[in-house]
RNA sequence: GCCCCAGUAGCUCAGUUGGAUAGAGCGCGGCUUUCCUAAAGCUGAGGUCACAGAUUCGAAUUCUGUCUGGGGUACCA
């Protein structure tokens, strides 16, 4: 049911006649909405006070105008004109009740009609490096990704999604040759992937430990000229101290030296701390200069060198396996997985054709393209020969141009990516691919505990499968606790409590990514999002089951399904009319939700529901009322709550029980 | 230095792209269980929407400047 769309069509023909072109009219339409004012309106329409300036009228006399000619009888029992020049919408309940009653009939679709002209998108999410170990910072992508493609589809749309698997980058040079120097053969044999991602991480701290190393003396200049800098800027200010500018300067050249200083310092901390660790040290004196070590794997693998790819292709299959028992845990399925090595012998070609047009020029020995507005090129080649993510990105967008056609491209990933991101779209409309409207999708980085943001390179890697394990044990420790299962007179067996456990702990995390979901950072908290209480999937899921379990007692009680599924609804008192009209807003909900790529939108509106409807069966009975016309309305109005909340939250891959 | 993002209740965050008296959750105070699951409901306190200007019928929302925090900034992804 698009509500909206419908009022806003009644009120076309009454503002066309002051508003005669399109652009202007679809400004105006758009001033209708729903009103945040409850109490007074459903819908509102904002529209006679911009235009008494171009119609020379007051406000309230445009409004009276508008209410006498819109045509809404059938839809309201109410269009009244309220403060400046408001028109406020009461809907009719009749009318809202055979709306209800349409939705209701059609359970799996809520009565919602595939969109008339779909788009087709290709939606770029989760993209790990699958020789890394996938830690937290990656579900946010994969969870927001599969949401958005989830919803895309219900409206109707084709949503192709793709994940672009990072198997071909430095990290693969960086585990071969830990490989070929430290791995342990037995322990290989026992749990590939366990032992790779060592050896990933027995590299990555050589090299971060000869990173340091060299780069104390840096470090310490930099400290230096700081220090300078403060001088002369504490110089200047002192000899004018009225300057305010001055004595800001000096300040902050202060500030700036203080930090360098501490830069310098945790730089020799670490190197103090690595110095301890004496397999560490002296593996680093047997590998000096890792880094160009493992470059020098990494270019080996591209140029096609045997045995690196024979290490490639053993080791790809495990890290793959590895990645997707994640995703079977979180029931999350791509159409596509062309990883990044797809895409290399393709690469040559796009820089050849790059300079060709001219596009792209040498500089410093790389090849660049040169953008407006930004200092620094993206760089497609580098001084080796060698090319980057930029180059495999450019490659990909080609290939899901000639494979998919698309007429929109989301990527979701990472905040920090959106220079790269704006880059790349520059170029590829350089290159001609200008009908797809490409997007990133970019989302808060997630933060650990200490306000810093994951990294597997920092260090302390916080596993993703025991992340979902942390929160599906916490979620059994609520859902099982004695006091509760007492009160509420249930007995579930062991297996049904693992399955609500895993249910309502997994959606804990969805959720929490979700709800979250804006541009600003977001800061990973277990304790808090497995807290099933406020707004959580928790609540929601309590609601579904609190829906489930009255049409299983109306049920017992004889009231048979087949008796109340088709016997008309009516709504009477308050919270039916303020349930039944949040429950018909689905439809407008989706699409909103979709018109920035928002999930938390959908999030919102199923805290809002559950808590209406919490709110409405708090107040009024459904069974034992005496009234069996009131009884099977109220049913369906309960049915299709639990519906709507279910359907709500599959669209964000999150499940429901019928018991909990 | 330059560019991007953020700053809303004690804390965590919404705020439908400019609408009426700025809202939730958590926490704090009070009330409700002979009743379909109290993981609940109801209610109270708590706000200079970082600051200063501008735009207009109307600004948390748009623009300009300032402050604070985060991120990015030539060969990692």
């Amino acid at each position: 049911m698009q509500l909206l769309s419908l009022i806003r069509a009644r009120f076309a023909p009454v503002l066309a006649q002051w508003l005669t072109e399109p652009e202007a009219l679809n400004a105006a339409l758009e001033r209708i909405v729903a009103s945040r004012e409850s109490h007074l309106a459903d819908y509102q329409a904002n529209v006679a006070m911009p235009l008494q300036k171009k119609i020379g009228k007051p406000p309230l006399a445009i409004a009276e105008e508008i209410v006498s000619k819109v045509q809404l009888s059938d839809i309201c029992t109410s269009v009244t004109i309220a403060g400046q020049g408001y028109v406020n919408m009461r809907l009719s309940a009749e009318w809202l009740a055979e709306r209800l009653m349409d939705s209701h009939s059609d359970p799996e679709r809520l009565a919602i009609v595939p969109i008339a002209k779909p788009k087709t998108y290709v939606i770029d999410y989760s993209s790990p490096n699958v020789a890394k170990p996938m830690h937290v910072g990656h579900i946010r992508s994969t969870v927001i990704g599969d949401a958005i493609t989830k919803i895309l589809r219900f409206l109707g749309h084709k949503a192709i999604s793709d994940n672009h698997l990072g198997d071909w980058g430095t990290q693969f040079g960086m585990i071969i040759y830990g490989y070929k120097n430290f791995r342990d053969d037995a322990a290989f044999a026992q749990a590939p992937v366990a032992e790779l991602s060592r050896l990933y991480r027995v590299v990555q701290r050589i090299l971060s430990y000869q990173d340091a190393v060299t780069n104390i003396p840096k470090l310490e200049q930099a400290v230096q000229r700081a220090s300078e800098k403060r001088n002369e800027a504490k110089a200047k200010s002192v000899a004018a101290p009225q300057d305010k500018k001055l004595s800001k300067e000096a300040t902050n050249a202060a500030n700036q030296l203080t930090e360098s200083k501490d830069v310098l310092e945790k730089s020799r901390q670490n190197i103090e701390e690595s110095n301890k660790d004496s397999e560490l040290v002296q593996r680093s004196q047997e590998h000096p200069q890792l880094g160009q070590r493992v470059l020098k794997e990494t270019s080996k693998l591209h140029s096609g060198d045997a045995e690196n790819l024979r290490l490639w292709e053993s080791f790809v299959p495990n890290c793959k396996d590895e990645i997707h028992s994640v995703y079977a845990r979180l029931n999350i399925q791509f159409d596509h997985e062309f990883g990044e090595s797809y895409y290399h012998d393709l690469l040559p070609q796009i820089v050849e054709d790059l300079l060709a047009r001219s596009i792209a020029v040498e500089s410093d020995g790389a090849i660049c393209v040169f953008l407006d507005g930004y200092e620094a090129p993206m760089i497609v080649q580098k001084q080796d020969g060698a090319f980057l993510y930029s180059t495999t990105d450019i490659a990909t967008a080609m290939f899901r141009e000639r494979e998919f056609a698309p007429d929109a491209s989301l990527y979701v990933v990472d905040h920090r990516q959106s220079e790269h991101f704006q880059k790349l779209f520059d170029v590829l409309r350089k290159i001609g691919l200008t009908h797809t409207e490409l997007k990133h999708i970019e989302f808060g980085t997630v933060l650990g505990e200490d306000g810093k943001p994951f990294k597997t390179r920092s260090g302390a890697v916080v596993g993703l499968n025991s992340m979902l394990d942390e929160a599906v044990s916490g979620a059994w420790d609520v859902v099982c606790n004695p006091d509760r299962l007492q009160k509420s007179g249930h007995a579930f067996t062991e297996n049904e409590k693992r399955q609500i456990a895993e249910i309502v702990g997994l959606g804990a995390i969805k959720y929490a990514d979700l709800s979250h979901n804006r541009t600003s950072n977001y800061v990973f908290d277990m304790k808090k999002m497995v807290q099933l209480q406020g707004n959580t999937a928790a609540y929601i899921q309590y609601m579904y089951a609190r829906t489930r379990s009255i049409l299983k007692k109306a049920d017992a009680e004889g009231i048979a399904t087949s008796k109340w599924q088709s016997a008309p609804i009516a709504l009477s008192v308050e919270h039916e009319l303020s349930l039944g009209l949040q429950l018909i807003r689905f439809e407008d909900m989706l699409n909103q939700s979709m018109v920035e790529y928002l999930p938390n939108v959908v999030t919102e509106y199923l805290f809002d529901t559950a808590r209406l409807f919490a709110s409405f069966y708090d107040q009024h009975k459904v069974l034992d009322l005496g009234e069996l016309a009131t009884t099977m309305s109220r049913l369906r109005l309960t049915d299709l709550t639990g519906l709507t909340l279910r359907k709500g939250l599959e669209l964000l891959g999150i499940g429901v029980v019928e018991r909990m």
